[in-house]
DNA sequence: TGTATATGGATGCATATGCATTAAAATCAA
DNA sequence: TTGATTTTAATGCATATGCATCCATATACA
């Protein structure tokens, strides 16, 4: 046992190093899958569907950007970015936050609500062609379960 | 059947859109894991790496870039611009190719291995603590193929 | 052989991202 | 209250990326 860092030290063997070659690769072409299929239908991009979701969801009065960054894989900056520009392609609006002076709330305009809902079908179907119909009902379960596990381990500790 | 588009339209459900959204979510937290683990190691960061082992793997004569692009996950002009810059840290060199006055060969430089074999540890490491700490023998199974089908499927048609 | 086309690779320009810092309001502590 | 600390959000600057195009050489073909 070392004295510097107390923790174990480990290699990944092969089977491991192919399991996560296979995820790199898997997650890149499935995403590029989906980038190109919103860009030759002339939509945004997948960011910005996650967004105006997670903001159409919240409704009437909008949702805190804190509290957005929460479900967005976004880092603080990106996001205030990101929705820059949403404001500045009129999909949300930011309205002043009453109760704190600090922040505002991000609500969807209709023009926001209707693009996402034209952006719905062309991810959707992006999302069977490169990953769902390669597998199995089953084997969608069981990638689920190993994934929510990597997920999991990685929130807290 | 209609006559633009031949093809079946499919609506991911419920199950399918869990899938999905853990495969993006683990690939983001285990990439964000391994990136930082080498930022805070002062190392260069993973498509280095990548680049740099299938550089060193082609030995002395180096390989061709349009031939290195085939393995990375890089377009053209991001394997350009990611040569350049691992060329201006000294760990790789151009060399005219002499049979064809288009291109070039890249090679590794000392310097080179031994930043990528500086990386390695550090790399493992975060790959263990992220990935494959969180899952058992069989599920790293069940993943390879799973996320294999997903790649082949993706690869040609 | 000369001309068209394809291939390998780089680059200008616009846009996006990462990092560090800043500003402003809120909360805490004395 | 006042001052120190924390939280929310934006931004200046450097770097990276995407897209389209360009340059040079190689190949095809008439």
């Amino acid at each position: 046992m070392n004295v510097i860092g107390l923790g174990m030290s480990r290699i990944p063997d092969d089977r491991v190093m192919r399991a996560w070659a296979r995820l790199v690769r898997a997650q890149d072409a499935v995403m590029t899958a989906v980038e190109r299929a919103l860009k030759s239908a002339d939509l945004p991009s997948l960011s910005w569907y996650d967004a105006l979701l997670e903001i159409e969801r919240s409704g009437e009065d909008g949702i805190r950007p804190f509290e957005l960054e929460k479900e967005l894989l976004l880092p603080q900056y990106g996001l205030s970015r990101l929705l820059s520009r949403l404001e500045n392609a009129g999909y949300t609006v930011r309205k002043s936050a009453r109760d704190d002076g600090r922040g505002h709330r991000v609500a969807i305009t209709d023009e926001g609500s209707r693009i996402r809902k034209a952006m719905w079908p062309v991810y959707a179907q992006a999302i069977d062609d490169s990953f769902a119909a390669h597998l199995t009902s089953g084997e969608i379960g069981l990638l689920t379960e190993a994934l929510g596990k990597i997920v999991a381990g990685n929130r807290i500790g």
